[in-house]
DNA sequence: TAGATTGTTAATCGATTAACAATC
DNA sequence: TAGATTGTTAATCGATTAACAATC
C-alpha cells in the first residue's frame, strides 16, 4: 500500500476501553471544534447546532445526534456554551495537549504556514523548520531558526515530533518522507503535489484545494 | 444563512437535461482526477482502481462504481488509461475549461498560492492579485502584477472571474468577501481563519488544515 | 408564560464493502 | 493460457431527515 490510510474501525475498543470514534464522527467533531474555536474569538457565548449547521455544512440533527452520543452538552431553548463544548469536544477527540509539529521548507508556503494562527490554536506548535538551502539556515522564522534538513533525525527524537509537515517542491518532498518514516513520525501532512509512498502505518494527508475549487465550481457550473 | 451551502440534489436534472452528481461524487471524481494529473506527470500510462484508492484512501470497489456509472473506461486485467481517464472525468465534472481567479492579500500565503502548480494543472488562472498595502501594489507576483483593492468591482467584471481567494487576515476576509459578492462573485476560497457571512447562492469554502490534522491525530492517539 | 432549541426516535436514503463472474 | 483487474450484485452500515416531546 503507497500511501498509509486512516482506517476506522468503529465498535472496537481503544487502550482506553472506550470505542474508538468512526472516521465521520471523528471528522465532524473536529470541524465543529474549528468553528466553535473561531466564535470563540468572535465572543460569542452560545451556538445553536443551526449555527454550528450553516458554518460546517453538516445537518444541525447530526450534530444535535453526535454530542449527544457523549452526554447532554446543550440548554434546550439556548443552545450549546462555546467554552464548555470546545473542553468537552477535545476530550472526546484526546486532542487537549500540546503537539509538536516540524516543518520542511522555509518558502513562502513555510512561512505562511509558520506564522498562522489556525495550528496554534488547536495546541499544534512549530518546534522546527528545515530547509535544504544553506542560504535559508539560521534565518529566523517565528519564533525558531531555520536548520539543515539533516538535523532531521535528532531533532525528531528530541523534541517529540509527531507530525511532519512538507512545504517543498514535489521532487523534494519523497526523500524527506522517507527520512520523517525513518525518524518514526507516524503522521505526515504533505502540501506538495507529490505522490507519497509510505509504509502502511504512517497516514499521509495530501492538501489539495484545488480539488475542493473543482468541485465547488461543478456545482456553480450546473 | 450565514454561510453558502453547496446543495447535492442527486436525481434533479440540470440545465443540459443531465442528472446532477451528487456531493459525494463529485467530490470523489475530483481527487481521482488530481490524482491522475500528477500520475501523469510521473509518466504513469495506466492505473488500476487499487492505485487510485491507496492515494485517495476511497475504497477500490466505490471506484470502480463510481466510474462505470458514467461507462465503460477500464480494461480488465489492465486498469484504466490515464489519458483517457483525465479527459471522461473532465468531461463529466464539466471543468474542461480555463476558469479565472482573482486572488486577495500578496503576503507569504498569497505568493505561495500564486506561484503553486496545483491551481494551474486543473485549469484554474490566477488573473489578478489584489492587496491593500500600498507598498505591495506594482510588485510583480508570477505573471501579473499586484493591484489596489479598490480595482475589484471593474476586474471581476473584465476579467470573468468566478472564483475569489482570500489570504488575508482575519479581520480583512469579511469585508472582502462582501465586495466579491457585490461583484457577482459565486465562490470564495477562504484561506483565513474568519467564518464569513455570505448569500445562500454563493459558496464558501474554508480551508483548514488543522482540522484534518486534529482528526487524523486522534486515529494515531487511539 | 411563550418561544426556542435540545435530545431522541423512526423511517429513508446513499455509501461502503465483500465477493465473484466476466474478460482483457 | 494464467494472472490480473474490471464491472456488478447483494448485503450491511452510516448519514440524513422529519417529527416531536421535553425543557430551558
Amino acid at each position: 500500500m503507497p500511501q498509509g490510510d486512516v482506517i476506522a474501525q468503529s465498535g472496537r475498543a481503544d487502550s482506553n476501553g472506550q470505542d474508538r470514534l468512526s472516521l465521520g464522527v471523528a471528522a465532524r467533531l473536529s470541524r465543529y471544534l474549528q468553528v466553535l474555536t473561531q466564535a470563540k474569538k468572535m465572543g460569542k457565548e452560545t451556538i445553536s447546532s443551526q449555527e454550528l449547521s450553516d458554518y460546517t455544512h453538516v445537518n444541525s440533527t447530526q450534530i444535535r445526534r453526535d454530542l449527544s452520543g457523549f452526554g447532554k452538552f446543550g440548554k434546550r431553548g439556548v443552545g450549546y456554551n462555546v467554552d464548555s463544548l470546545v473542553s468537552q469536544i477535545r476530550k472526546i477527540l484526546r486532542t487537549a495537549g500540546q503537539h509538536n509539529i516540524a516543518l520542511f521548507g522555509a518558502g513562502h508556503l513555510g512561512k505562511a504556514i509558520a506564522s498562522s494562527d489556525i495550528f496554534a490554536d488547536h495546541g499544534f506548535r512549530v518546534v522546527a523548520i528545515f530547509d535544504s538551502d544553506p542560504a535559508k539556515v539560521g534565518e529566523q522564522v517565528g519564533t525558531v531558526k531555520v536548520r539543515p534538513a539533516d538535523d532531521l533525525k535528532h531533532v525528531v527524537a528530541d523534541e517529540d515530533i509527531v507530525v511532519g509537515v512538507l512545504a517543498v517542491p514535489g521532487a523534494a518532498a519523497q526523500p524527506l518522507a522517507d527520512q520523517l518514516v525513518d525518524a518514526g513520525v507516524k503522521i505526515i501532512f504533505n502540501y506538495s503535489e507529490a505522490l507519497l509512498q509510505v509504509p502502511p502505518e504512517v497516514t499521509v494527508h495530501t492538501s489539495s484545494p484545488a480539488v475542493d475549487l473543482l468541485y465547488a465550481l461543478y456545482f456553480y457550473l450546473t
